[in-house]
DNA sequence: TTGTGTTGCGGAACCGGTTCCGCAACATTT
DNA sequence: AAATGTTGCGGAACCGGTTCCGCAACACAA
C-alpha cells in the first residue's frame, strides 16, 4: 500500500518525470511513450499525489460551502444539490458551519483561502463591509446563495415576489384581518425582503395587519401561536417561515383552536412534510436543491472566467393547501 | 496578500528555517532565537502552507464523515455535532456523500485515504466485506456510527433495547393488536435490530401483530396508512421512524380517521417537531448531536492511539405523547 | 586539563509534484 | 544545401515545509 510516486512511473517507463508530468497534464508527448506511461500508470495504480500538485500550482478541486447551520431544511437540500453537481464535475465540497456567528462567516473566508479551495458557495444572511473586504482580499470567486449585494455575485430566491403572490391569493380570498410573524431583520432576505412582499400585497388590498417578530425556531413561536389562539383578532396568520408556522400552530392547538376552522394558518419555505400535516399547510416552496447545483454550475463557470451576472432569481411556486381557508 | 513563507521568516529573523520550524514544531530553541522568530511571525502574519506540510508528514488535521444523505435529520444534527467538537480541537470536518450507494462508501473510504484525512467517522447502514477490506487497506482510524461490527470501533444507538423499552410501554398500556411498519433488512439497526426489540415486547405480552415493510420516505407510508385506516384492525400502528409514521399518519387521516381516538401510532428517532404536532408523536428520542460529538472525541482518541471500547452504546429517550392511547 | 554530555542551531536532503529551459531530431521552407 | 521551424524529451530548479546529521559552545564531572 506505500504510495506510488511519479518517480516510479518515470523510472519503470524509462522516461524523466518532467515526461510523465507532461503526459497527465496534456503537454507534447510522443505516441510511443504516451503508451508506455500509460500502461505502467494502469499497472501500478499510480494516483498522483495531491498536496504536491496543489503545493506548486496553488490550487485544489475543492469549493468551500459556508453554511450557517449544518442542520437546517435549506442548508442541507441546497448542500445536496451542490455536492451532486460537484462530483459530477470533479470537485470535491468542503463544507464549513458557521453557527449563525457572523465573525466566523469572515473567518472562514479566510481560512477556505488559505486551503486554497478553488471557489466558494456562501449560504449567508448578512452582507457587512467585513464580509466584502474578506471577498476581495481573498480573490476567489464567491458565490451568495439566499441573499443579494451589488458587489458579489449572488443567487437568491425570489422572496419579494413569492410574498407578494402569495399575499394577493390571500386577499382574493378575502382575508383583511392579518397577523404577520416575521424575523429580525438582520437576514435581510428573510426579515425584510420577504415581509415587505407581504406587506405590499396586504396594504394594496388595503388590509389590517399586526406583525410579531419572532426567531427561527420552532419554539420560540408557540406562545405568540397561544396569544393569537386566546385574542383571535384576524382571520389569517402569515408566518415568515415554515418552521415559524409550526409553532404558531402548536400554540394554536394547546389554546384549543382549530385550523383552519378557527382561524388559518400560512408558511413559507416549503419543508416536504408540511404536505403531509393535517390539516396540510398552505407555503411557497423554494427549490432548495435545484439552487444548489445551479450555484455549484455558477461558481465553476466563475472559474473558468466565464461571466454571469451578478444576480440570478431563482423560481417558486406556491403550494395552497388546507390551512388557509378560502373565505368568499 | 502574497504568501509569507517560513524562508521569509527565516531571513527576517536571521535564523536558518530549519529552526523556525522547530520553533513552530516545538523542537529545542533558545529563548533569544525564540524571541526572535515570534516576533517576526507575529508582524508578518505568517501562516503555514498547509500543502507543503502534509506533503512531508503525510498527515492532516481533517477527519473525513461519510454520511450517506446529506438532508436526513438524524445525519444532519449528527453532522453538528461532529463540527463543534472537532473544531473546538482545531480539526476540520470533511464530508462526503455517498447518496445511499453502498458502492460509493468503499469508493469514498479510498478517497478519503488519498486525501490523507486523520480518520473517518462513518455513518452507516451496511458493513460487508469489501468496507472491512477497505478498513484494512487504507490504515486510517475509521469509528463506525449506528451500525456495530465486530473488527470495527462503533458508537451504536441502543436500538434493540429503546424499540424493546417502548413495546414493553405499549404492552403495560393493554395494546395488543399491534401493526409494525418497518424498514427493509439492509439496513441492521433499523431493518432488524429495532424491529427485534419491537417484537421481543409484543411476543412477550402475546400480543398479535402484524407487520408491513416500507422505505425510509414519508410518502411510501401514505398508502400504508390509508389501507390500514380502511381496515382499522389494530389499536396501535408502530412504525420504524418517524419519517414513516408521518406517512402513516397521512394515510390515516386521508381514510378519515383520528389519531388516537381510532387507532394509536407511534414513530422512533425523534424529529424535534414530533412534539409539535397536533396530536403530539410518541417516539424514541435518540441523542443524535451528542453522538456526534462523541464520536469526533472518540475518533480523536483513537489518533492519539488510545484505546477505546470496540462497541459504545448512546443513551436514548422515551418520549409518550398524545399519538398513543392509553387502553385501560 | 581532559573527557563526556547537553543544548542550540545551520546545512542539506527530502516529500512528490510542476514548469522553465535547452538540446536533439526531424520536417519544412528558401 | 543551408536556414528555419516544430516537436519530443530530459535536466534542473522550484513550491514550502520537515527532518536528519553534525558541529560548535558551554557545563560539569573526573
Amino acid at each position: 500500500m506505500k504510495q506510488v510516486t511519479i518517480n516510479d512511473i518515470a523510472k519503470l517507463a524509462g522516461v524523466a518525470k518532467s515526461t510523465v508530468s507532461r503526459y497527465l497534464n496534456g503537454g507534447s508527448v510522443g505516441q510511443a511513450t504516451r503508451d508506455k506511461i500509460e500502461r505502467v500508470i494502469q499497472e501500478t495504480n499510480y494516483e498522483p499525489n495531491q498536496f504536491a500538485q496543489s503545493l506548486k500550482s496553488k490550487q485544489t478541486k475543492m469549493i468551500g460551502v459556508i453554511v450557517p447551520r449544518l442542520d437546517s431544511y435549506a442548508a442541507s437540500r441546497t448542500m445536496m444539490g451542490i455536492d451532486e453537481r460537484l462530483t459530477e464535475r470533479g470537485y470535491q465540497m468542503l463544507v464549513v458551519n458557521t453557527a449563525q456567528q457572523t465573525e466566523r462567516e469572515i473567518e472562514q473566508l479566510y481560512n477556505l483561502a488559505k486551503q486554497k479551495v478553488a471557489g466558494i458557495i456562501w449560504l449567508g444572511t448578512t452582507v457587512t463591509e467585513r464580509h466584502l473586504q474578506a471577498i476581495q482580499d481573498i480573490q476567489i470567486p464567491v458565490l451568495l446563495i439566499g441573499q443579494e449585494h451589488g458587489h458579489v455575485h449572488s443567487l437568491v430566491y425570489p422572496d419579494f415576489d413569492a410574498a407578494y403572490a402569495l399575499g394577493k391569493q390571500f386577499m382574493d380570498w378575502g382575508h383583511r384581518d392579518i397577523i404577520y410573524v416575521g424575523v429580525e431583520e438582520y437576514d435581510i432576505a428573510v426579515g425584510q425582503t420577504r415581509r415587505d412582499g407581504f406587506l405590499r400585497a396586504f396594504n394594496e388590498a388595503g388590509a389590517d395587519v399586526k406583525t410579531y417578530t419572532t426567531s427561527f425556531k420552532i419554539d420560540d413561536a408557540i406562545p405568540i401561536g397561544a396569544q393569537i389562539g386566546h385574542e383571535l383578532s384576524a382571520s389569517l396568520v402569515v408566518c415568515a417561515t415554515d418552521n415559524i408556522a409550526l409553532g404558531v400552530l402548536k400554540g394554536l392547538a394547546n389554546a384549543g383552536k382549530t385550523v383552519p376552522g378557527d382561524i388559518s394558518v400560512s408558511g413559507f419555505g416549503g419543508y416536504d412534510f408540511t404536505e403531509v400535516l393535517h390539516p396540510s399547510i398552505t407555503t411557497v416552496h423554494l427549490p432548495y436543491r435545484r439552487t444548489g447545483s445551479r450555484a455549484a454550475d455558477m461558481i465553476l463557470q466563475l472559474l473558468t472566467g466565464e461571466t454571469i451576472p451578478m444576480k440570478t432569481f431563482t423560481t417558486f411556486e406556491l403550494k395552497l393547501r388546507e390551512s388557509v381557508d378560502i373565505l368568499n
